[in-house]
RNA sequence: GCAGGAAUGGUGGAAUGGUAGACACGAAGGACUUAAAAUCCUUUGGCCUUUACCGGCUGUGUGGGUUCGAGUCCCACUUCCUGUACCA
């Protein structure tokens, strides 16, 4: 009988679905264990074979931890916003939701063939009303909230008020972004707008004047993660600074948080990195330097305090709201000018260029440790965005400085024993402080290290500053002047946001006529009709961004279907947090930030029992695109072979990969791909033509997509399954070759032909050699999937099958075991089999087998013996031989004279069970 | 620049400090077949020796070190990948 794919994992997946098989329901008292993938964009395209990649490792694991006894949470949904969906609305006109609707259709069909056992019951989509009522509830509880540094939690806004109409600011300690200062009773003459403009200082959920990412392309703001090198990660457009009133989340009041929970978390070094640095912690002090002239100071931060002595100057960010207060009438007009230059800049254009530029402001400050006057000029390589927005100009010690220096010829003053500051600056955190002392502070002879601990302790004793913990890691910015997205429960009454009442929630999206601005320059909003209160009050005109509906969503799938709350206490505290979470690498300064955060500040709130989303996170890697190409000879419709294109003036061209198979070109199918090809000529290497190839993105515009319904189709899911996972560490990238897939279809095939010379009614027991193969394969099987090595796994089959080949085993028991372990991995076959062997019950329940560590012993054991560490050859000897028996049959072996010759051995070393080595 | 990771046959990759290259692909040869596909068998890191068997040498990016023994641990370097950056 043939292996029939088609029709065994047709059968299977409909028994599935009819015995609802992958329902998960809480079981109070079951041990839990939640599985989660990040959940796709339903793009157009469709997926490719990269995209199950992780799907596939998270299954297998949640069957593996299914059938050990968990009661598993397996779930799968759409974060269904998105930018394409919406570029494609303004192209045709197509309301958003349905090509998103279409597309998620597609999706499912694509997964449904791939026997995933995710529980479908508990689908969510981020579009969904019934969904995203409960990301604009957050964002109402976030507007009401404030952080609290000294109880170190998010607290209800009201308790601020409170303080606020006790003791006005006195002895508050809340994050903000202005430190403010009144007394109670100013608070209490302060009109309705004064106050709410306080309170706005303090939301966690902010609108606020800053400084933000304006993609004009897409039309839209950014956040800093949505921005790379200057361009949108989406589209790669130009993205330019600009100052707007924007909504924004204080995540930076959660930095020390994110980045102290970090420890606990099972993430892989790296992604822990990314965070730490994205977070940004950096010690310093703050410190003022008074402005001459003026009565007020100027703060920096820095992290170099010890190097104060050789401050030669200080320099102001364009944007910083200081430089008009120092600017002198002379400088007036070349500052102003400056200014303007810098603002017509992109971010990208002040990248590429990289060029010194600056102003003199004509105004001069005093470092409070040296005494001495400076200038202050004006510069873009300072950033308004960190610190203070102001710096003091160590050009000595800072490469950044020193190129300013130099070029405005600004004195440069060396601080470091032995450091030769000619050519460039010495940034190096070490050596001997010199040319630093004066009758107040004197740090000359003392390591950097002493000098900064030193230099720091002055500053907070003599009052011109102090210590301070800075933080890289900014605000959310939260709006986006876009259609696609969740509408914001905010209107605007006499010019002040208020929040809606979260009964009048889900606030739903209104159609539109257009998915354009409106011609005033309004978001796509602006075209609503009767976008109003029911008082006529208007209605926030942003989307909220796509991070919003992914923050929360896998607290969702705890309790999907709830009405009256975004997770039930008991669904909460039973199902607690993402025990596995399987996903890519690329959202680690984006999603992963965004969901903790998130996640922390409803614990804040007691919503949610655990401070930490998830729990173990792996990374799977990308599978990229193999392209092939042909060459043609310049101006011919003459291809040559790629080991003969040297010899001509030859040009690559890509050809369709379905029309190549092991690099070799199918001619036929060549010629009638395009009719320019028609009438092509061959040059043959050994009569095939060799195409060549190379390793990028797998995309339509490549010829180099693989589709899994096609692999599906011809060798089925369990292939595929076992064969994604065959190709490499999952969390590799790796670019994906379909050649080596009939290896993982052949093992299957001989695995269906073993089973149907099973002697099935035999009730014998296992012989030693299949005990063996067998609790050897549970071992490694066991092992690995722990690991997360399913490479080897599947290695690890092939070898067991192989073996019980040799035994010419036809023993159900073995047959039996080997079934339970290679359900997650493929599972429709196994399923097969369960029946097959007459086993009640689905596969999906078998209990997970155990190994038992003595039919893994050996009656004898086979030592290499070494001289020198070089093997030489092999001994025999009993496994419960002694040391010293090991060592004497060593000696005693045929072959021990040929290499050992008159010599006596210095020493013999024995390692019991690996190997003998003798010294001479 | 900084941070993290990697480097093993023609290819993907395997190896708790103990026989490097498991397993698979590809390739070569053979069996079956009118033929092809499918299937099965043999060989397959390099070099040398031998009619053959048997052997030998060499070999995990480069150079050192620790060890009886290093792909694995330590130091330095080279190359590549990923992330991030005027962050003071």
């Amino acid at each position: 009988m043939e292996y029939n794919h088609r029709e065994i994992e047709q059968r299977w997946q409909h028994y599935w679905r009819e015995n609802e098989i992958y329902r998960a329901v809480e079981k109070p008292g079951k041990k839990k264990f939640y599985v989660l993938d990040m959940f796709p964009y339903p793009s157009g395209a469709g997926l490719h074979v990269g995209h199950p990649l992780g799907y596939i490792a998270s299954d297998i694991y949640s069957r593996f931890k299914r059938q050990q006894g968990f009661n598993v949470l397996h779930p799968m949904g759409y974060d269904a916003y998105g930018l394409p969906a919406e570029q494609y609305a303004i192209q045709t006109g197509q309301h958003p939701e349905k090509t998103t609707v279409a597309n998620i259709a597609r999706y499912r069909e694509q997964l449904d063939k791939i026997g995933f056992s995710f529980d479908w019951s508990r689908e969510i989509r981020t579009c969904d009303p019934e969904y995203y009522k409960w990301t604009q509830w957050a964002f109402i509880r976030m507007f009401n909230s404030y952080y609290d540094l000294d109880a170190d939690k998010a607290k209800p806004i009201e308790n601020l008020v409170a303080h606020f109409e006790k003791q006005g600011t006195e002895g508050v300690h809340a994050a903000c972004s202005k430190n403010l200062k009144f007394t109670a009773e100013e608070w209490k003459a302060y009109s309705e707008k004064e106050k709410a403009e306080v309170m706005m200082n303090y939301r966690i959920a902010y609108q606020g004047e800053t400084m933000v990412n304006w993609c004009e392309a897409l039309g839209t703001v950014l956040a800093n993660d949505e921005v790379t090198e200057g361009v949108s990660v989406r589209g790669g457009h130009p993205v330019e600074q600009k100052v707007m009133n924007q909504w924004c989340l204080r995540v930076s009041a959660y930095a020390p948080r994110l980045l102290d929970d970090l420890e606990k978390l099972q993430w892989s070094d790296s992604l822990k990195e990314t965070q730490r640095n994205w977070i940004g912690r950096s010690e310093g002090a703050e410190m003022r330097f008074p402005v001459v002239g003026k009565d007020f100071d100027l703060e920096i931060f820095t992290t170099r305090a010890d190097t104060s002595f050789g401050v030669t100057f200080m320099v102001l960010a364009p944007e910083s709201k200081y430089v008009d207060m120092v600017v002198t009438a002379e400088q007036k007009e070349a500052v102003d000018k400056y200014l303007s230059e810098v603002s017509h800049k992109t971010e990208r254009e002040r990248q590429i260029e990289k060029k010194v530029s600056g102003v003199f402001t004509g105004a001069y400050a005093v470092n409070p440790i040296s005494g001495k006057e400076i200038p202050i000029w004006v510069s873009d390589y300072v950033l308004a965005g960190y610190g203070t927005g102001a710096i003091m100009a160590v050009p000595a010690h800072d490469s950044r400085d020193y190129a300013f220096a130099r070029h405005f010829d600004l004195p440069v003053i060396p601080l470091i024993e032995g450091a030769d500051v000619s050519e460039e600056s010495f940034d190096a955190k070490e050596g001997k402080m010199i040319n630093s002392a004066n009758d107040r502070l004197d740090l000359n002879g003392l390591e950097v290290k002493e000098a900064i601990a030193k230099t720091k302790k002055f500053i907070e004793e003599a009052g011109i500053g102090r210590v301070k913990v800075n933080y890289r890691l900014r605000d959310a910015i939260f709006s986006r002047q876009r259609y696609w997205g969740e509408p914001f429960p905010v209107y605007y009454k006499d010019g002040i946001a208020h929040v809606m009442d979260e009964s009048a929630l889900p606030l739903m999206l209104p159609e539109v006529d257009a998915y354009l601005p409106t011609s005033t320059g309004e978001p796509p909003l602006g075209r609503a009709k009767n976008w109003k209160t029911p008082e006529g009050y208007p209605i926030e005109l942003c989307t909220m961004p796509g991070f919003a509906g992914s923050s929360a969503y896998y607290l969702r799938y705890m309790d999907p279907r709830n009405g009256n709350a975004l997770v039930s206490k008991e669904a909460d505290e039973y199902w607690r947090n993402v025990d596995l979470y399987v996903g890519g690498a690329e959202h680690a300064t984006g999603h992963l930030i965004y969901s903790r955060f998130w996640n922390k500040f409803l614990f804040d709130l007691g919503m949610v029992v655990e401070p930490e989303p998830f729990k173990k996170l792996v990374n799977q890697g990308m599978i990229q695109g193999r392209s092939n190409f042909v060459y043609r000879i310049k101006d011919t419709n003459t291809f040559v072979s790629k080991g003969l294109k040297d010899q001509y003036d030859a040009a690559p061209i890509r050809v369709d990969i379905s029309m190549v198979s092991n690099d070799v070109l199918d001619i036929d199918r060549f010629r009638q791909w395009r009719p320019e090809f028609a009438d092509a000529e061959f040059i043959l290497e050994d009569g095939k033509y060799n195409c060549g190839y190379a390793v990028e993105k797998m995309s339509k515009s490549m010829y180099n997509v693989v589709n899994p319904d096609d692999i599906v189709d011809r060798y089925g899911a369990d292939t595929l399954r076992l064969y994604e996972m065959f190709l490499g560490p999952i969390e590799q990238s790796k670019p994906w070759d379909t050649n080596g897939i009939d290896g993982a279809n052949r093992f299957l095939k001989k695995l269906w032909g073993h089973f149907n010379k099973l002697d099935k009614g035999s009730n014998a027991p296992m012989t030693k050699e299949e005990l063996k193969t067998m609790h050897k394969l549970i071992k490694k099987v066991t092992g690995d999937i722990e690991n997360f090595s399913f490479n080897t796994s599947v290695s690890a089959f092939m070898v067991a099958l192989n073996e019980l080949t040799a035994q010419k085993s036809t023993n159900p028991e073995a047959m039996e075991i080997f079934t339970r372990l290679i359900a997650p991995f493929a599972p429709h076959i196994a399923e097969e089999f369960w029946h097959g062997l007459g086993k009640e019950g689905s596969v999906v329940d078998a209990e997970w087998p155990e190994y038992d560590e003595a039919n893994l012993k050996e009656d004898s054991v086979k030592y290499p013996v070494s001289f020198n560490g070089k093997t030489r050859y092999m001994i025999d000897v009993p496994a419960d031989a002694s040391k010293s028996d090991v060592e004497a049959a060593a000696l005693a072996a045929p072959d021990a004279a040929k290499w050992l010759g008159d010599k006596t051995p210095k020493r013999v070393i024995v390692v019991p069970g690996k190997i003998v080595n003798i010294v001479i």
